[in-house]
RNA sequence: CGGGGCGUGGCUCAGCCCGGUAGAGCACCGCGUUUGGGACGCGGGGGUCGUGGGUUCAAAUCCCUCCGCCCCGACCA
């Protein structure tokens, strides 16, 4: 394999990020059919282990798993104007099966409110029905223009979680909790991607609802990922759907509904948050293999007594660690070596004739490529060390994604200094503007406000477009 | 969807301008020597040159169609 395998980041970021995502086996551009993707075994493998994460913190929350269909009447998507608008330039349409066109086409799922909504409308009756609190894992398809592996593709895989409640109170208390306690939680946790936590601007929020809350995390170019999304969706899709229930006074009320999703996007946040130019960097918690032992040896001999010290030393990990022993015989260590630190391997267990005599390993940490990161350990007490070393670095690299996003955001006050900031990172500025303003901004800057923190000052400032007296702070920069 | 670039063994590409026997490196298979940061020798297999059409005695090469990919913009999880 040539050593330049990886386009440097410097380089062309662009470039690197679909090295690393072909270098690592993570996925395949899927050239037979149009924007999609194969997902490789260890990109799913990362996905899976996601999903378990995510699935756990969604049940801790009350919700349960439920399965609609992959079709959805046309009609249906037609009903709430603003999602038609939203979605109806993106949606892909089935009209033929069985040999014959179909009376009514059906779209393959752009999002599923619409259907969704449809049966709530029939499952609701009462206030005792309420919340209805489910979740979905499938896959959607938008008929993207632009595609990227796992950042934008035509069809993508997530959760969609919709609920829906008494009052408009609950539906709020809901959207948030899902952002705090299951998505930005997930993240910073377990992806160790640190997260903005906003409310998205009436420009930016998801076609048909009240509110829009987000995760924002910056990827190592600067620019912004949006990792998840949480609406309030008010009333809308309860009055497109006939969504009602029997209040205690027996009035019957439309119900206050949400959905939230997160999707195979967060690979891309992952890789574009970690990795280097020697490759893919995991966070233990989502590595499907945390640590790889490679073995070392120039002769039978030296293989029998190396494959033993490592069935010793490996004995206590199943069901502690998820590890490997690379014992492919047709390839050179080195080889090895660069191999899984491409592949984003945690750790790196090295065991030769050297250290069974010494009682040692080499021992080799993926944050700290080459030779840099490794060092000699004794075999003794090396179980504790993994998993000690495993959680240094899951802090570590979100300590170290979190010191990059501070040296790459900045308070602006002025436009120029806005139009600077964005080319490098996040601005945060006063805002009291328009949506019109803020389309303006975008045309000239090509960055968009993603979102108002949650956490909002308490003194007030000028905006930085207008020069009003605001209170409202706002995140600018450009996005994926 | 606009502008630009590109489709040739699995991968990266040469050949195309100027039509005439399909090539290289890497990867793969076999044997041997190797193995602590991407090993080496010898032998071997593998390509309807993206698709469909046209021109020609003859097309990877010239012309047209469609499909796909990459880059830059506009739109989006």
């Amino acid at each position: 394999m040539p050593k330049d395998a990886i386009t440097t980041r410097a380089a062309d970021y662009n470039q690197w990020y679909l090295d690393i995502v072909r270098e690592a086996d993570l996925a395949e551009v899927a050239e037979v059919v149009r924007g999609c993707i194969v997902v490789k075994a260890t990109g799913w493998a990362i996905w899976e282990l996601m999903q378990r994460e995510l699935d756990d913190r969604i049940k801790a929350t009350g919700h349960a798993n439920v399965q609609f269909p992959l079709l959805v009447p046309k009609s249906f998507i037609m009903k709430e104007a603003d999602h038609v608008e939203g979605f109806a330039p993106e949606v892909a349409e089935v009209t033929r099966a069985g040999g014959e066109e179909l009376t009514e086409p059906y779209v393959i799922r752009p999002t599923s409110e619409t259907i969704i909504g449809y049966f709530y409308s029939r499952w609701i009756r009462s206030y005792r029905d309420l919340p209805l609190l489910y979740n979905q894992w499938c896959n959607v398809m938008r008929w993207e223009l632009r595609t990227r592996p796992f950042l934008r593709t035509a069809e993508f895989w997530w959760q969609e979680g919709h609920t829906a409640h008494a009052n408009e109170a609950d539906a709020e208390a809901e959207t948030l909790k899902i952002l705090h306690e299951v998505y930005a939680d997930f993240v910073e946790e377990v992806m160790a991607v640190p997260v903005i936590r906003g409310l998205k601007t009436e420009k930016e929020k998801f076609p048909g609802a009240l509110r829009s809350y987000c995760i924002e995390a910056m990827m190592q170019d600067g620019r912004a990922l949006q990792s998840g999304t949480s609406h309030n969706l008010g009333q809308n899709f309860a009055k497109a759907f006939d969504i009602t229930y029997t209040d205690q006074n027996n009035t019957v009320q439309h119900c206050w509904t949400t959905s939230w999703g997160v999707s195979t996007r967060l690979i891309g946040a992952l890789i574009m948050t970690h990795s280097d130019d020697e490759g893919l960097v995991l966070p233990p918690r989502l590595a499907p293999i945390q640590v790889v032992v490679v073995p070392i040896y120039k002769n039978d001999t030296e293989r029998t007594t190396v494959m033993a010290a490592v069935e010793t030393l490996t004995a206590s990990w199943k069901g502690r660690l998820r590890f490997r022993v690379d014992d492919r015989d047709n390839l050179s260590p080195g080889y090895k070596f660069n191999e899984w630190e491409i592949k984003g391997v945690p750790l790196r267990v090295e065991v030769g004739p050297k250290d069974v005599a010494k009682g040692s390993v080499a021992l080799a940490r993926r944050d700290i490529p080459g030779r840099e990161g490794k060092r000699f350990v004794p075999q003794a007490g090396l179980t504790a060390h993994l998993l000690e070393l495993l959680a240094e670095m899951q802090t570590a690299l979100f300590q170290r994604a979190l010191a990059f996003r501070a040296e790459r955001s900045a308070h602006v006050s002025t436009y120029d200094e806005l139009r600077q900031q964005v080319e490098r990172g996040f601005a945060w500025a006063y805002w009291d503007g328009t949506v019109e303003d803020e389309k303006r901004i975008q045309d000239e800057t090509r960055a968009t406000i993603r979102c108002i923190p949650l956490d909002q000052p308490s003194e007030v400032g000028r905006c930085v477009y207008t020069g009003r007296e605001t209170s409202q702070m706002v995140v600018f920069s450009r996005a994926y």
